[in-house]
DNA sequence: CATCGGTATTGATCTGGGTCAAAGTTGTTG
DNA sequence: CAACAACTTTGACCCAGATCAATACCGATG
């Protein structure tokens, strides 16, 4: 359901959400790792690593949005997903990444040394937990998402994209508060599958359906909310109902 | 790449190709569960379990395809996963499944009481570790299936399809073997995003091609793979250029 | 071996979203 | 503040794949 933007149990002392991981918060358990991590900032735009790539570290994105994609040869690109703050690039046991991983804006990570990181793995059983519980989060979310790749309509593709937006922007309960798209509409496209055109004239046509406004290109307001949620194609509440 | 048929290291003694989790194997470690495991079978075309409900056991495939799914309030279908022996249904931690899990042939499971199982997870750290691993294993092999959904057309579909089937069919390594598809046209059709009318035409305008030969509607034969694996839309080798 | 129900093929037609093209908008840089 | 580059919108047209419909192919069953 919440592909882009977990809701998880963090420290809240930091932005590493993650308390198995997050060497500010669990100074005992990660010393270890103490002087093994070093920080570093990618500039928008920029690739972070390309898939294949060696992967010398494995990080944790502290701040900015970075893209996991793949690009067939003829240039068609799909986002598979987006990594937020606490999102780990790199897993324990790979020796490589398979996705190219773009910063989409500035992007600031927190690099452990590979080897180190899947010692630790090995030797804090709580930790290779943590990263289990993560995957299967982040499994079911790709699951989902297929849903919307291979069934949905272009509208549905769009108002289940504005509405994960939306949910996600959770402090401001604060009704008619503008949201701010995280992706240029081509972004948005690719990770869609769609084309940015598509995306453009859908954006157009709910806001000729009064379901959204603009303020600008990136900033929105909600108007009707549950027209919203309804064209996103889901169950009512996205959840359960048996 | 290997969304259906991953090829992983198993014991090479009974079904359950994990051994963190063969109790067959591994009696010492798994001695805990001995007792409570039991065996169940399910016909084909049979519901397993449905999105939402409670989830008493932790199975393991032992035999025969299940298929993990989503179906919108209107009819569409998206097969999301296929479970072949050694795959589990349901997860550590996790209350429910978040899909619907069907019988695609006669399937055998091996059950684990949910309780037990997740205590034996949080005891024994190698099996966190396993479950870790192959959590990120379909992780992985559900993005790329994201590429083909969003990005692939209907022949590139298909063709990356059939060279799923061929490759798992690990065993004949004689050229020219027949092989045999596990799923009717709209299962295919249902994991491939398409209707099964197009896939369909597609494997007659494969047959048309000179790609395949089929024996009968399920049973076929590649005569020419270099031209499979070029419709696939692919890398040469689906891996690591750098 | 005739009938029947599930499955598959093939044809005809339609359409959602892609493609190509041309402005419009906004932000940035000298 | 002019000029440019990057992004976005909008329009016109097209086509891959969906939809609708008819027919064919099995395998099971009495």
């Amino acid at each position: 359901m919440n592909f882009v933007f977990n809701e998880r149990d963090g420290c809240g002392k930091c932005p590493i959400r993650h308390r198995a991981v997050c060497a500010r918060c669990d100074e005992d358990e990660l010393s270890v790792l103490e002087g093994m991590k070093s920080y570093k900032t990618i500039e928008q735009g920029e690739p972070i690593i390309w898939r294949g790539d060696d992967l010398h570290h494995i990080s944790s994105v502290v701040s900015g949005i970075a893209s996991l994609s793949r690009t067939l040869e003829d240039g068609r690109t799909q986002v598979v997903g987006l990594l937020l703050p606490s999102d780990f690039i790199g897993s324990p046991g790979r020796q490589t990444v398979d996705f190219d991983v773009t910063a989409v804006t500035d992007v600031t990570l927190c690099r452990f040394e590979r080897r180190s990181f899947e010692k630790l793995v090995q030797d804090v059983p709580h930790i290779s937990q943590r990263v289990m519980e993560m995957a299967l989060d982040e499994l079911s979310a790709a699951r989902e998402w297929m849903v919307l790749l291979g069934r949905k309509t272009a509208r549905e593709k769009i108002a289940t994209f504005i509405e994960m937006v939306v949910r996600r922007d959770t402090v401001p309960i604060h009704a008619g508060q503008p949201h701010t798209l995280p992706l240029t509409r081509e972004e948005i496209a690719n990770f869609l599958g769609l084309t940015l055109e598509t995306v453009s004239r859908q954006l157009s046509s709910m806001k000729k359906d009064g379901v959204l406004t603009f303020e600008d290109r990136r900033r929105f307001t909600v108007l009707d909310l549950a027209a919203l949620q309804d064209a996103t194609g889901d169950d009512a509440d996205g959840g359960i109902i048996v």
